[in-house]
DNA sequence: GTCTATACTGAGATAGAC
DNA sequence: GTCTATCTCAGTATAGAC
C-alpha cells in the first residue's frame, strides 16, 4: 500500500494527541492504521522518530507564519509593542489550533510529557530566535537575565495554555476559543513583561 | 529489614527527581536501595502508589506553611495585595526547595511528565482552594472566567519555573536562587494579574 | 523497495514458597 | 515480610516474502 506512511502519520498524530506519547503503543497505532508493526520501523526507524515526523509535517506552516508576522510587525508603520510581538508569535499556533485542534493538543501533550525541549530545538528554533530578538527590542529596560527569566515564565504559561484549559471551560467551550484564549494570554503576559523588576532584598539572608 | 520501606522511598525520591518517573524503572530503584523487586509491590502496591507516597511525605509541611502564611496575610495589618498572596503561596515551596532541592525538582518533573493534575488533587488541594479564595478577594474586578484563566496561566508559569530555569542560569546558578526566582516570578505574575482585560474584538471574524 | 512474521530484551505486576 | 519465578505487554531488531 502506497500510503502506509501517511496512514501511520495520521493515526499517530491522532493517538498521540488523544492519549499522549508514552501511553500510546506502536501496537495501538498499527491496529488502527491497519498496517504491520515493522512498517513503522521501516519508515521511521523508531517511535521517537515517528513523533518527529508527525511534528515536522505541521510545524513548517506555523514557523512560516510566525516569521512573516514578526517581519510585518517589526517593519510595519504601527508602533512596536509587547502585545503585538507576542501576538505575532502566538496567533499562528492558535490559527493552526482552530483548523486542526489535534496538532496543538499534541503540542501540549508533548510539553506535558517533557518532550518539548527536544522538539522545539529540532522544529521551532529559528522562529523562536527571531521572536526573542524582536521581543528584546521592545523591552530594552530589562536586564538580560530578567528578560530570559520572563521568557521562561511565558513559555510555561503558553505551553500550559495550549495544552489545556481551566476546568470550568467545559461549559463555555465554543468555537473560536483558541483565538480568544490567546487574547487573554497576550494581555496577561504583556502585564507580566512590563511589571517592575523586583528589588532583591533578602539574598544576603541565605 | 525493618527500614526497607524508607530505603525504597528515599531512593525513589532521588531517582524520580533525577531521571523522571517514567524513565526510572523499579529495577533501578531496587538495585540502588538493595531490596527485592517484589518488596516495592508489597509495600506500595504499584509504581504509581510509590510515587504518591514519595510526594505525601514531603507535601504536608508545604501545605501547612501555605495555610499559615495565607492566614497571616489575610488577617495581618498590612494591606492585602496580589504580591503578598502570591508570595504566601509560592514561598513555602521555594523554602522547601532550598533545603531539599530534590523534592521540588521532583515536583517539576511530575508536571513535565503530565502527572501533576492527579498529584495536586490528591496532595495539595486544600491549600490551593484557600489560595484561590484569598486571591479572588484581591482581584474582585476580574470576571470569574478571566480570573480562572489567569490562574491557569499562573500555574503553567509556576510549574515550568519550579521544574527548570533558562539555559543561561547554568553559569549564574548560586545558592539562594530558588527564593530569588520566586521573587521574579511573583513580580511577573502580579503584572499579569493586574493587566487590563483584553477587549475581545475579532470573535465575529471566525 | 515495501511489508510480514517472528523473536528479543526489559518493563510492571503477581502468585506462592519460605 | 521477603524472595523466586513467572506473566503480560512494551519497544526494538531482523530475516525473508513479494
Amino acid at each position: 500500500m502506497i500510503d502506509t506512511r501517511e496512514r501511520i502519520l495520521d493515526t499517530a498524530e491522532a493517538l498521540f494527541g488523544e492519549r499522549g506519547y508514552a501511553a500510546t503503543s506502536l501496537r495501538q497505532i498499527i491496529a488502527e492504521a491497519g498496517v504491520n508493526l515493522a512498517a513503522i520501523h521501516y519508515h521511521f526507524g523508531s517511535k521517537e522518530h515517528l513523533l518527529d515526523e508527525v511534528v515536522l509535517r505541521k510545524a513548517a506552516p506555523v514557523n512560516q507564519e510566525r516569521m512573516a508576522r514578526l517581519e510585518r510587525v517589526e517593519a510595519g508603520g504601527e508602533p512596536l509593542t509587547v502585545e503585538r510581538v507576542l501576538e505575532a508569535f502566538m496567533v499562528p499556533m492558535a490559527e493552526t489550533a482552530e483548523q486542526n485542534p489535534q496538532f496543538v493538543r499534541l503540542m501540549g501533550r508533548m510539553h506535558a510529557e517533557g518532550l518539548m525541549p527536544g522538539i522545539v530545538e529540532r522544529h521551532f528554533q529559528p522562529a523562536i530566535g527571531r521572536f526573542l530578538a524582536v521581543m528584546r527590542k521592545v523591552l530594552p529596560e530589562l536586564s538580560e537575565e530578567e528578560f530570559l527569566w520572563r521568557i521562561h515564565f511565558m513559555i510555561g504559561a503558553m505551553a500550559h495554555t495550549m495544552c489545556g484549559a481551566p476546568d470550568h471551560t467545559r461549559v463555555a467551550g465554543a468555537p473560536g476559543s483558541f483565538r480568544t484564549r490567546i487574547d487573554r494570554l497576550v494581555a496577561f503576559l504583556s502585564g507580566g513583561f512590563r511589571a517592575p523588576v523586583p528589588r532583591r532584598q533578602e539574598i544576603e539572608v541565605e
